[in-house]
DNA sequence: AACGCATATATCGAACCGATATATATAGGT
DNA sequence: ACCTATATATATCGGTTCGATATATGCGTT
């Protein structure tokens, strides 16, 4: 009911929640997989998160001795953990934070020239396409293909309102006078 | 030239270049201002970065004793606070973070039951009502146009997404084999 | 043979958030 | 008249999380 966000805990009990893995590959799914375009990890964050988990029974791990390479640790969630993220998700989350460089770069655009203005505009152009291929397009869940046509949907009108106003951007008005000082006129 | 991300002192440096504030007005812009919806900053990273920028000769600060109230320190940024605001938006951020608690209770949806899952979906689509309604309509600035019809074009779409999809989302498809263990089968 | 890249775990400093403390004025409800 | 909530304004502290680095090794490429 409240309104806590989730923390990275609860989002690394909702990635084993689809099976096995191991740290790193939990790091893969912030990196790749369906909700890295809404959530991210370090493993920084990750392993610590896993190893409070384990201490409190909400994970289990069996470790798997590899010729020449670290020894993986395979993370499972328990019935315990299974309960725990249910009851983190009956919560109500209003958490919902961007913060984007990109759009910070265009709303300072006018203290730049037109040259860095483009470039800072192609390269969040860029951003959408690459993004946009990484979507996937069939997912196993109704809630994962919902999130999934959410994002393709939302990357391509933001793409689309880019492509549509480039160059109006570029060029760039005439700046109004009662900021005419930040610009270096006074 | 660099993949760097800015940080808060670039940002406050930023909301400087509008004009001259306090700490407390720079932390209202970020919270109701036309760069609330893609950034945010709060006291304990506004304060100290503006001591920050006060030691390094980035910003000066003018005191203004009040009535009854805390004395004012109002800032105002520098020639060469403005230099190194423009050597930082000449470089190329990359860095486009999305965290929502929101999405990631929809991606987790199948492992509540409708009604929970009825509730995030509303609290998200009320998120959006209420964020369009902070737009701005008429910047000063066609940078500032931008970024706002920017933001009102993709979270139009979001909503519009949302709205065709919610009774679909709600009453869910039955889930896929593989992933039944997830909701409680095995 | 050298170099980079993928696999895999772990830790540490720095950045940043969220809550709290402090102090006062005003506005609104009862 | 009283009480509570909200707004103004600065500041700090604990805790979370990031980003970079360290440690090892195999595999593919130039």
């Amino acid at each position: 009911m409240g309104d806590m966000a989730y923390d990275i805990k609860t989002i690394c009990m909702g990635a084993l929640s689809h099976g096995d893995a191991t740290g790193y590959e939990i790091r893969k799914q912030f990196e790749e997989g369906p909700f890295a375009y809404f959530y991210d990890a370090s493993f920084g964050s990750i392993y610590p998160a896993l190893n409070k988990l384990l201490a409190d029974g909400l994970v289990t791990c069996t470790t798997e001795t590899q010729v020449g390479r670290p020894t993986k640790k395979i993370y499972s969630i328990t019935e315990d953990g299974l309960a725990a993220l249910r009851a983190a998700l009956a919560q109500n989350p209003i958490e919902h934070k961007l913060r984007s460089d990109f759009l910070a770069a265009l709303f300072f655009g006018h203290l730049v020239g037109p040259s860095e203005r483009a470039k800072s505009y192609d390269a969040y152009c860029d951003f959408y396409r690459t993004a946009l291929g990484g979507f996937c397009e069939e997912a196993h869940l109704f809630s994962h293909d919902l999130v999934q046509g959410f994002g393709r949907h939302v990357y391509q009108a933001a793409l689309e309102y880019l492509e549509n106003h480039r160059d109006e951007f570029v060029r760039g008005d005439a700046p109004a006078a009662d900021v005419r000082r930040a610009i270096g006129g006074e």
